[in-house]
DNA sequence: TTAGGGTTAG
């Protein structure tokens, strides 16, 4: 019969130095591995690392990785590489550790190097490894490299993994590569709440809300599992990308009654959304609620602010974060120095880029210059906006974006020549060059030069770039209605509308704004009416031609919380009316119920 | 022991 194993007898086997050896083994590793992994400060991971030294066990790998992940964890990379390097034998989780230590400092170049150097030793990679590779390359959105590492993940029998699945979903839908994404998603048999959250946030992040929420939908009627508070973030962010308030107040509904309201990143995606429904008064409800906000719920109100062209209450949110010793980040600037800029606070916007980095420990980047660059544009400082973009280095996106502004601007004051570098460097960066050609061209057409206009637009064809029309939609209740940019014959009363745009251009036009829609610029206009122009009109008006074309969701709800000067308030109370009007809606009793703001109805979850 | 998804911008 067979015994059961005494530890004693296995011991009593051994010589006294192997007995004793695998007694202190079995006795102190595990009250180190405890004590490393409820660490919760330097000195006292630095106490049980002199105390792992002096048991001898520094060349033991199990009790490394677990002191590597310690220093880890207290953000002590430096101290974790430095284990790592004098270890006599890493396996795959000394590897992966650091590598994921380097993806979570924000430094995913280094864990690829990691992993180069991994490949020439005799360790082999684990699902662990190829998901903390993955984030890399998500991170980095280096399509090449994560292609690469994909092939690598199914030669090595991994294609099927769930986690890895999941991190190559994500990675693709950030690459911009949706399609692939979906490949893998249908391709799965197993999946879970994460890999539905990666495949809808997959399509949120590429302009394709409407496929994200059929995806929810989806998910709770099959009833796979519950929603958790990643997919309910992003749930909430699709409905923001949208702009459709219903799916947002029904999603936030569903976030209190599953108790995630008390999650600042849920209160974050919350202030967002309902800034983009047009509801700036529920954002500020939320807002006012988290106990202590952090940087991130206070850029989504800086943001939102902005937005409604409140810059006052933008800076002031600003300075509240400052006097409570809360660090701004890039964001935060980004937001602030477009409220400077939407509402004409010029002065304002040059001395807080100038004071970034002194006062604040953030370096100003390309985003941030493109903001000031766009903001001297608007009121006609283009010269200074193109010595300052010359002087930015950026790259792809940042590249594209920064010289679309100042192609904008030059269209604007007639600037063919600004206009024409750079449309050349928007086409070299090979990003939104359909954009370019049409500014281009119509810079030439502002500027009478025809000839050259039509031989642009020529050379489009030629050349196979297409330029999709801009579109934007309203949601009223349960309908969504979509506008395609000088389209309006989906809608009866298009001309009447087009016509009470105009007439508002008009007014604005009187008071010393001209130009088209995409900017501001002013003709003998001293900097304090400047200033009151620009806060009173900008944004409003950019909302009300966005209901025509810009490819943002603008809500008809955006333009009535608006707070408006009394000129135009007249007009902006007949628009609304008009689209009211026009958008009966007629299921009233597919509606959804709400009450004290929040849907309880269950048909969408 | 190591891993995946979320929130803030233009």
């Amino acid at each position: 019969m067979k015994q059961p194993l005494n530890p004693n007898s296995v011991f009593s086997s051994c010589s006294f130095s192997r007995h004793h050896k695998l007694s202190r083994f079995h006795f102190h590793e595990p009250r180190f591995v405890e004590k490393l992994q409820n660490c919760k400060d330097l000195a006292s991971a630095t106490s049980t690392h002199s105390n792992v030294v002096k048991s001898g066990l520094s060349d033991d790998t199990f009790t490394t990785n677990h002191l590597i992940n310690c220093y880890l964890r207290l953000f002590r990379i430096d101290r974790a590489h430095k284990l790592f390097d004098e270890m006599p034998h890493r396996n795959v989780v000394s590897w992966t550790s650091l590598m994921a230590g380097y993806v979570n400092q924000g430094q995913p170049n280094i864990a690829l190097c990691l992993f180069h150097q991994m490949h020439g030793t005799l360790v082999l990679p684990n699902e662990f490894t190829f998901a903390t590779l993955i984030n890399a390359c998500s991170i980095l959105a280096s399509l090449e490299i994560g292609r690469k590492i994909h092939a690598l993940v199914q030669v090595s029998g991994f294609g099927s993994n769930l986690v890895v699945c999941s991190s190559l979903i994500d990675m693709y839908g950030k690459c911009n590569h949706v399609d692939e994404a979906q490949l893998i998603f249908d391709s799965m048999c197993v999946s879970n709440v994460v890999s539905w959250t990666s495949m809808i946030t997959a399509y949120s992040q590429n302009a394709q809300g409407h496929r994200a929420l059929q995806l929810i939908k989806e998910f709770n009627h099959l009833r796979l599992d519950r929603p958790n508070h990643f997919m309910l973030c992003s749930t909430v962010s699709v409905s923001a990308s949208l702009g459709s308030l219903g799916s947002g107040k029904i999603t936030h509904g569903v976030v209190v009654r599953l108790g995630y309201d008390g999650r600042e990143e849920i209160a974050s995606a919350l202030v967002d959304m309902y800034a983009k429904c047009g509801c700036a008064s529920y954002s500020d409800k939320v807002f006012r609620r988290i106990p202590n906000p952090s940087v991130i719920p206070y850029t989504s109100m800086i943001v939102g602010a902005a937005k409604y062209g409140l810059g006052t209450l933008s800076l002031q949110l600003f300075e509240e974060m400052i006097d409570k010793r809360i660090k701004p980040n890039d964001i935060t600037f980004v937001g602030v120095l477009n409220a400077c800029s939407h509402s004409g606070m010029i002065e304002k916007g040059l001395q807080l880029l100038n004071s970034m980095n002194g006062k604040y420990g953030v370096m100003p980047n390309a985003k941030h210059y493109t903001c000031i660059a766009d903001m001297l544009g608007r009121v006609g400082r283009i010269e200074e906006a193109y010595q300052l973009a010359k002087s930015v280095k950026a790259e792809g996106d940042d590249c594209a974006i920064l010289w679309s502004t100042l192609l904008s601007a030059s269209r604007l004051h007639g600037r063919v020549d600004i206009a024409l570098e750079a449309s050349s460097r928007i086409i070299e960066s090979n990003l939104q060059v359909a954009n370019a050609y049409v500014t281009l061209s119509n810079t030439y057409a502002l500027a009478g030069d025809w000839e050259n206009a039509h031989k642009l637009r020529s050379k489009m064809k030629h050349v196979g770039v297409h330029k999709e029309p801009g579109c934007s939609w309203i949601e009223i209740k349960a309908s969504t209605y979509v506008f395609n940019a000088g389209d309006v014959s989906n809608c009866t009363q298009g001309r009447e509308i087009l016509s009470l745009l105009r007439q508002l251009e008009d007014r604005m036009k009187e008071r010393g704004y001209v130009g088209g829609t995409a900017g501001l610029v002013f003709v003998d206009v001293e900097e304090e009416a400047r200033e009151e122009i620009v806060s009173l009109h900008s944004e409003k008006l950019a909302l009300v031609f966005g209901l025509i074309n810009t490819p943002k969701g603008v809500t008809i709800r955006i333009m009535k919380n608006l707070r408006m000067c009394r000129d135009c308030h007249q007009t902006f109370k007949l628009i609304s009316d008009i689209v009211e009007r026009e958008f009966i809606v007629r299921d009233v009793n597919r509606f959804h119920h709400f009450k004290n703001g929040l849907c309880t109805c269950r048909d969408f979850w």
